[in-house]
DNA sequence: AGACATCATGTTGCCGGTAACATCACTGTG
DNA sequence: CACAGTGATGTTACCGGCAACATGATGTCT
């Protein structure tokens, strides 16, 4: 399980490679920032000098003099869902395209001291700029009442912000119309914590399917997007259920509602529908498998570290795709059963 | 969706500090450093222009004189499953309550090229450490054969280099164990990758624990870790099954043998047992709920980046505990079916 | 041929810290 | 009362880059 390897000699500097070359050091940083008027036979040997050496610069000395860092700072909460997850990953990767490094920093989304520690141990390193990944209000208010002396972009995940966001964005209504098209009426909804943006929202959303739909809501039930939740939200009807259709939040809240309804007798999707939001791998292989929203993470995250790049270079940022979330149908949606 | 602050003017230095009270900006260090011999009065006043600058000192630059960079890499593959996930997140915890910043650098586990070049990145970063958190052998391979000039812990998860290795180690000894007690005779293993280090040595146990129980083995199956793969190898037997109890290589591909097993009409536990190892949070609510091993990723996290930093810091590394997982039974196991 | 661009390269100072060394004002002592 | 010792603080150089400016060797033009 071990392994290690000595510490070797120092790395090698810009004047080590100068005085291999036999020039002054302020060549080598020419040749490495690309400068036209260096004599052939000079670039050659600082070249050879560089590779000879393996020479890598020290981008803490170098952000040191340009003030540039080229590192930015993503704040997430404790990443257990699948989601956030991924939109870190995508974020990761559209960074280091950029050149850029990106540190996560894990808040604990429920203790607001610990999230302005975080954020404090944060800014010592010196941050081109800070990615908020925000996904519940306390997060939400740590951000905004921190002074980052650098560009912030705050995201709600694939939730737009209240006030720019058309009902139909999150992909819910897709997820009720085709509840209505199989014939059922009564509806629950097994939402997320209500201090998360994007649980909230989608709660919006639901609610203003229904009406548009003409179904009726037999209940929002809040819980934390697990499956335990899920699970829970189906014990607390003690006799009949109210509904023929279960939203659920997330993937993992519908494989709890799954498993409630088995255990009290009820087929899915023969008796009862269930669906959830995410697409998670996993979700084709729930038993049965699960009727969801597509949500593509990775290019949310993407998307995030575009946006936060161009306020960092001070540029007008690319339009922001809209990403609609696909209606993937299986197995655990099906038509209403007639009444017996 | 968008919120943006205006960068503010530059962060403080010592020297704004050192003006604003009166002193040299060598006394600022001090104070900052804990030196005692620091006249009451004066450290006061010094202490009050730190807090009236809200000044923080530059990591960046501190690094590049100390030569110690307080920040550590985590090379990891990508995030798509709960485990590594959880160690990493376990690792930037006890990385973050030791003073340093651990970065994630991804790879991209099939490519070597692109291995490389992160490993690449990651390395102008002027690192105190790197930690591997290998699990296949391309990623074993690529730090064995790179020079860090820092230590490099290379921890492979939760099992053991091959050669220290007990064979009841990964715990699936206790799996076969509990399906021998129920009367199962025939099993079948469906693994991970065979390239990685974790999922050979599970097969390993698997089939040392076989001979010691006097269990059949019908079959070593590889898979990818992924649910689809272990739908996929139920469905490699086109008519009767080969075995009552399949053991699968985690909790995401018994999932899909769960699944795949009852689209044949098989029921489990009744006809057929499975198990996983893991224990994820969904898994307790499987239908039925799963039999799984519970790791506790977050501690191997936690070990590892120990291990780590007793080597940067030079010193005896702590004994690194052993982590046994433990059972956890549920309902995908049951007695063997007699048979009609 | 002398004055002046121009090109290639060298010199210097700075970024924000740290640490070794230097200084200065006291104090105690013989 | 001169002098060493000590405590509090200031000065300086350096880490590894970058960039402004300086320099010296050519080439060009009149």
């Amino acid at each position: 399980m071990i392994e290690t390897q000595p510490s070797v000699e120092r790395p090698a500097t810009i004047y080590d490679v100068a005085r291999a070359a036999g020039v002054s050091h302020a060549t080598v940083t020419r040749l490495l920032k690309g400068y036209a008027g260096i004599r052939p036979e000079t670039r050659d040997r600082v070249a050879e000098a560089i590779r000879e050496l393996g020479y890598r610069p020290n981008l803490n000395a170098r952000s040191l003099t340009t003030g540039r860092s080229h590192r930015i700072a993503a704040l997430t909460h404790e990443i257990t869902q699948v989601g956030p997850n991924k939109i870190l990953e995508g974020a990761n990767m559209a960074a280091r395209d950029a050149g850029y490094l990106l540190d996560v920093i894990t808040l604990d989304v429920h203790d607001p001291a610990a999230i302005r520690e975080s954020i404090d141990v944060a800014l010592q390193f010196d941050l081109a700029g800070v990615l908020a990944l925000s996904s519940t209000d306390e997060v939400t208010n740590a951000v905004e009442t921190t002074t980052f002396r650098v560009p912030v972009y705050l995201a709600t995940g694939h939730d737009k912000r209240p006030t720019d966001s058309p009902p139909t964005a999150s992909g819910l209504f897709a997820v009720l119309q085709h509840l209505a098209d199989l014939g059922h009426r009564d509806v629950v909804h097994i939402a997320g914590p209500s201090d998360w943006v994007g649980a909230r929202n989608r709660v919006r959303e639901y609610e203003s399917a229904v009406v548009e739909l003409g179904l009726r809501s037999r209940g929002v039930i809040h819980g934390d997007w697990s499956a335990r939740s899920g699970y829970e939200a189906i014990g607390s009807w003690s006799d009949e259920l109210p509904a023929t259709a279960f939203v659920a939040a997330n993937d993992q809240t519908a494989l709890g509602v799954i498993l409630a309804l088995n255990e009290r007798g009820y087929r899915v999707p023969d008796d009862v529908s269930v669906t959830g939001v995410d697409d998670t791998p996993e979700a084709a292989y729930f038993s049965p498998p699960l009727t969801t929203l597509r949500l593509d993470f990775a290019a949310q995250g993407k998307d995030a570290v575009q946006q936060l790049l161009a306020r960092i270079d001070d540029v007008a940022p690319p339009p922001l795709p809209s990403r609609r979330p696909e209606l993937i149908v299986r197995r655990s949606t099906g038509p209403v059963r007639p009444r017996e």
